[in-house]
Parts: C-alpha cells; structure tokens; sequence
DNA sequence: GTTGTTATGGACTACTCGGTACAATACAAG
DNA sequence: CTTGTATTGTACCGAGTAGTCCATAACAAC
C-alpha cells in the first residue's frame, strides 16, 4: 500500500499527487487512507521513509561501513551511473531530493528532516573518505572539503537526472574519475 | 512590473504563485495581467527571461569570453559563496534550478528550455577549462569530465543553499579548492 | 442468527485555483 | 462636452483540491 503511494510521490511530487491518484495508486478508498495515516501528509511520511529505507539505505552504507574507503565511492556513483542509463525509471530522480526540492522554499514537511540527507551523505563520505591513506589530521579539511564536493556532486546528479538521463550518467562518470585521480 | 513577479516565482515557486499574489506584488489587476502577458506561463516566461538577464549571464559571462581560465571558475564559485554567506535573500536559491526541479518531472512549459542551462553551463565551463594551461586534444576528454563535475556542483550547490546557506557556502569553497588543485 | 466493532464507499463540504465576462472607468481626439 | 478606444476592477465560472461524515458492508465472537 504504502509502496505503491510512494512511487506515486516519486514521480509526480507531493502536490502533484492527488487524494484521487493516491486512492487509485494503492486501492485503498479514501476513509481507508485517512484511517490508516491521518492525513495526505501522514501517508507522504510513511512514504519516504519506506524510501528511505529501501532505495537509499542500501545505497549509501557501503560507504557507512566502519572500513569504508574511496573505492566504496567510486562504486556508489558507479551504480548511480547505470542506473541512469538503464530504463526511464531514473527520470523520477530521488524521491528524497526532489521532496527537498519541492518544499525547501517552503515551511514544514520537511524542514525538520530537510538537512538530514545532506549530512548524512557528508558524514558517508568522509567516513569513506578518511579511510583511504590514512586520516592524517592535517589532512582532515582536505576530506571534509572534499565531502563537500561530493554532497553538492550527488545533489546535482539527482537534479540532472530529472531532465536528461544519459548526461546525468556522463556526470556520474566524472565524478568516478575526479574520486580516482584523489588516489593517486 | 515583470521584475516583482520574478522575486514572488523565485521565492515561492510558480505553483506557489497564485493570481492573488501576483496582483499584490506586481500591483496590477487580473485583466491587467492578462492583457500584458496572456496567461500566468506567460507572464512566468517574461520573468524567468528577465531572470536570466539580470541574475544568471553576468555570472556566467566571464566564463564564456574567449580568453576566460579557470580562475574565472574559482571566481564565479567564490562569488556564489559570498552570496550564500550575506542576507537571507540567498535561500530563494537560484529561479532557473528552481523551475528545473518543479517541473523537470511533468510536461511542458520549460521541458523545451529545460536542458538549455545544463548545455549553458556545460560549454561555460569547458570553455574556461581549456582556455586554462593548453587545449591539447588529448586533454578534451579530461575537460569534458571535469565541466560535467563541476555543472553537477553548481546544480548541487544552488539546491542545497535553499536548505542550509552556511553549508552551500562551504560547498562552494570545496568547489574553489578543487579547480585551484587542478591547476598545479 | 445476533450482536459489537471495524473497515469501507461515496456523497459532501469548504475552499482555492486559473481564467473570463462585463460594466465602469480613464483618456485621447475632435 | 461628446465621442471612440483602451484599460481596469470586480464579480463570477468551472474545475479541482484536501478532508469529513455517515450509512452501509464485512467480519469477528458467541
């Protein structure tokens, strides 16, 4: 039920999602919907913390493991990469950017959990980060300037990915190459 | 008139605008509205125009003379940092990558104008990149990944700046760090 | 079968939206 | 002052929105 709402919020937003969409999407007849979560709202929760828990999750704990290093990077964007190119299933972009998108203007929602993402993708990275030479604590703005880079990098991926697939692959690559020449 | 109805579709997005709003900003009526500009989209497109005009080529232009380098990059990111860090007014983030995401995922109205930034942008870069040490041909692949990352950055950097201005900052310094190392 | 409880469908409310129609106004020309 | 022409304010329209209400339906326990 919630898995069908959140494909739903997925490619169509919030506001782009009626009560009608929802009650089709998921079978369920409106009392059933606010019987179960309250509100349009509720449901939207729910939603993008099975996302959450299922789409991004996985992704990002490679690099949140506690031996993580810049290759579990490379692989992350990597998989990015061809999950752009693979199907039209990457148009809808991430449910967890784009919901930052919609209502970052705005009050609410989300703004409670609005920085979540940001820092726990910069936390990821530079756990993956540090754990490559050897986190040198002269070098610990270096990883942290370089998070940053990657943050805004992912950010912008998930954006592009939104208007035009096959260039948002491109820059996945870019990235993968920019991550590999910090190696050497 | 058309510039007060750009500051309400950059800080509440064109969904966010209604005709209500727009009548108090740009202190036209309805039917004033309507004469000048046709439709809501219309009147939309003329500030989204306008936008770009005042708002986006000045930043980018220095990056697209032909003897620009890279040090055009660092100050065009460096500039985007110091707007994050003074006044509030840098929470609207940018009109272009706004409308990007708001309607990236539906049809029509900037689907035509849609990928017409990222390839701005794109040639921008490239153009500053290779004006840098010496356009080699084999080097082209290396300064097509490199303005791929960095137009990646810039969409991440403006999306992030809506949730957290003082982080989009640091961004942009990670950003600077980056292009200046390409250069030794 | 008869209850008590929960889930459900569908009509309904109150409201907001973009857009339009039209009459009143402002204003220029003569 | 009297026309003809734009321009404007306002009331209105139809469509669509989230959310509520209540009578029915389903189903459990006994």
């Amino acid at each position: 039920m919630v898995a069908s709402a959140k494909l739903l919020f997925w490619q169509r937003g919030y506001e782009g999602s009626t009560l009608g969409d929802l009650e089709r999407s998921t079978g369920l007849s409106r009392s059933s919907l606010y019987q179960a979560y309250g509100s349009k709202e509720g449901l939207f929760d729910q939603a993008l913390e099975e996302y959450i828990e299922t789409f991004v999750s996985p992704r990002l704990s490679p690099m949140e493991r506690p031996g993580a290093g810049p290759a579990d990077i490379r692989r992350f964007f990597r998989q990015l990469g061809t999950l752009f190119r693979g199907g039209s299933a990457s148009r809808r972009g991430c449910l967890w950017v784009n919901t930052l998108a919609e209502f970052s203007g705005r009050q609410a929602l989300v703004n409670p959990r609005a920085g979540e993402y940001e820092q726990r993708l910069h936390k990821a990275f530079i756990n993956a980060l540090s754990g490559a030479p050897a986190p040198s604590a002269a070098k610990g703005a270096r990883v942290e300037s370089r998070a940053r880079l990657l943050v805004a990098a992912t950010f912008g991926v998930w954006l592009a990915v939104r208007v035009d697939p096959r260039e948002a692959a491109l820059m996945c690559d870019a990235v993968v190459a920019q991550v590999k020449s910090w190696i050497i």
